[in-house]
DNA sequence: TCCAGTTAGTCAGTCTTGCTGACTAAATTG
DNA sequence: CAATTTAGTCAGCAAGACTGACTAACTGGA
């Protein structure tokens, strides 16, 4: 018989991850089935940070927490497979613009339709009502988290 | 300026990244802290899944959704570090019955208390009648996020 | 009972995704 | 204008996952 320890409740880290660990491979797995399947999970750090008119590296790096030289790392692999471009930056010199190509934009256009799409399909089991709470304290929780994470180290 | 793409809101994804991230970031870091610094996230697809009289590579790997070439590799780690040791099974020639050491019960405490810890930090935060109903929510997503996924390829 | 098939685990190699350190070239500032 | 900072590159490393091919041990049916 499997004796699990006595007092092990679901940590909330794993009530974060179940769904979200599913709603990954949900949402890459169909955007692969719609052709786009040079795209992983990994890339979306560069998708969900790039602005419309283009967006600098370092920007980039910065805004998805890691280093440039990771983030370069992937939008090479996104610039040879056709979804980004980048071009030299008009005011400095040694800047590059990283910009969404025509086909950067469906493959981003897709990417939001399917999260919505699983999203959709949650609210359909879990009700719509309890979906949007559960969004809403999601949000709250979001804006809390910084805060406790910065007075880790007092 | 940063022209940001108009209709971007935030998926549910990155809500539940969000908050995930932070507290392995916390969590973990708090962990090394307390001395068990060859640790790392990682890890705790053993911790997660391991009974307290011992469990077989193959459950754990299956448990954690996992190949047992990669559970083996953690366990290896883990065990190397003394946290874990293994024991042949009695029932099972081919089997290895991997088991924690006291060392390793300690370390799992460490991990619930600190995972509790940072729940009730946030909670301080975001109100205690909110994260309970945050948790309801996220307890009644998680019965739905299967179905929803097995629903993925009719 | 024995042999065919399944199961537990290992070995070897690969890929992805992150990191650090050392560097060049361009821009900025005192 | 020299010193410093900043943007990005190059090279190398590590963790954590994968696949494929293998050995040893168990199991069920003829």
């Amino acid at each position: 018989m499997a004796t699990t320890f006595p007092d092990r409740q679901r940590t909330l880290g794993s009530l974060l991850r179940l769904p979200y660990q599913a709603m990954q491979d949900t949402v890459y797995g169909a955007l692969a089935e719609r052709g786009f399947d040079d795209i992983r999970a990994a890339h979306s750090a560069v998708f969900r940070h790039i602005d419309a008119d283009g967006t600098r590296l370092t920007v980039l790096a910065e805004r998805a927490g890691m280093t440039k030289q990771s983030m370069a790392y992937l939008v090479d692999a996104l610039s040879q497979a056709g979804y980004l471009a980048t071009t030299p930056d008009p005011h400095d010199g040694r800047a590059r613009r990283v910009r969404l190509t025509r086909r950067g934009e469906q493959a981003m256009t897709a990417l939001l339709e399917l999260s919505a799409d699983f999203e959709q399909r949650l609210a359909a089991r879990l009700g719509v009502a309890r979906m949007k709470r559960l969004r809403t304290l999601l949000e709250e929780l979001a804006t809390v988290v910084e805060p406790v994470r910065a007075a880790d180290t007092p």
